[in-house]
DNA sequence: TGTAACGGAATGAACATTCATTCCTCTAAC
DNA sequence: GTTAGAGGAATGAATGTTCATTCCGTTACA
């Protein structure tokens, strides 16, 4: 192949010659239209149950009820796909829980408020909450998508040190005690999800007392 | 679908579960060569970096300094190499963890080593652990793999239902205490690796106080 | 009638698996 | 001690398949 005169300087899976292609056939902008969040959402779909490398695009393509070929009008490529459908889902979850943070309230109020918006954000959108488990740290994920999670963490981060120097919580590495705390969460869940049980069936209030007990000083 | 007549009732002792638990583990490792455990061992290593449909089998015969056809002459597939993986990285698992679990011994005693136990397994073989939350329910598990899987969760939930009836555990469903633990244990271990700190510089004691509290009446 | 969106067969790359060939090791004849 | 050769083990290029992506004929709408 003849060395472009390249403005591609970055090495990417996708082929230089295909990228050169779309430049002139820009990809339509994310204004939510119908096709786009169907694709979107059975792409969801599809990740959560054979994951990334095990969902082929045509069969997002059928699932969508979609030509195969529509799916790239909306999005350069299936790395695209599930890097937009991260970030949407995650952004969602994240003002979901985050929005309107009472900072001043009590530990113990503002530890049940995340754990009962985490828990509604789940119960209202399961595969939501799966595909963003799941692909939490996953190779295909570009710069922009960490960057949205490492936020939420940030401010999680900052919650549990101020909750510790009041000796509200454990002493310990916020690092060890969130870990808990969401990985019991995700365990709940995943729990559920093995057995077909409805994610409003749970005891929600139980698993909240425990975790809350599990951090408590 | 026809449910295989449990030998587990909720009349069955603790120790009478963990023997039946016993009686379906293989006595002898499969006979060991080397090249069948390089490739086994290059094989985990990249499932667990890129995932199952992630990884090429050329890919895995190059980390394992083997020819591709090779791994054709211990393993009918790729399917059959990662069920060959699960079974024996979960046998292991199991071993380590259940084999002369005291039934006698105060619950408090029961689960503190079971969480040192699984703790021991991890510091010594974190890439097993990862694999084997990884793969807990992929589709290419075959009914052998789920198998071993079950007979351990099996043995786990006797252990919670008893010591729930002594009024020693919170009262609720069995499934979510277990769920909690477990999954606050995944979510202390992926911590660690998300920033690369060595497992046995966690505060596993920390830990195993936070969950115990977590799950007691 | 012209234009933008769409569908889905076509394309080429990458993959899992196979198989004709080579390599190794052990045996036994000299 | 050397060597011929038999047979199992190993190899990697070849094979057929599957996949992400492209491309162009069709459709919908102005």
């Amino acid at each position: 192949m003849t060395p472009p005169p390249s403005k591609l300087t970055e090495t990417t899976t996708t082929a230089e010659a295909a990228a050169v292609y779309r430049a002139s056939q820009p990809v339509i902008a994310p204004v939510a239209g119908s096709k786009r969040d169907q694709i979107m959402e059975a792409a969801l779909g599809l990740f959560v149950e054979r994951g990334f490398y095990g969902t082929a695009v045509p069969e997002i393509a059928d699932r969508a009820s979609v030509g195969a070929g529509t799916i790239y009008r909306y999005f350069e490529s299936k790395e695209a796909l599930v890097n937009a459908i991260y970030r949407q889902e995650k952004t969602k979850f994240a003002h979901l829980v985050v929005d309107d943070f009472p900072a001043s309230a009590t530990t113990r109020e503002q530890f049940r408020l995340l754990f009962d918006r985490m828990a509604k954000f789940t119960i209202a959108n399961p595969e939501s909450f799966v595909f963003l488990e799941l692909h939490h740290h996953a190779r295909y994920l570009d710069a922009e998508s960490r960057a949205v999670e490492e936020r939420m963490m940030l401010l999680f981060t900052h919650v549990v040190s101020s909750a510790q120097a009041r000796r509200e919580l454990k002493a310990g590495s916020p690092r060890v005690l969130m870990g808990i705390v969401m990985g019991a969460f995700v365990g709940i869940v995943r729990s559920c999800i093995e057995i077909d049980q409805p994610l409003d069936q749970v005891d929600w209030t139980l698993a909240e007392q425990c975790l809350w007990e599990a951090i408590r000083s």
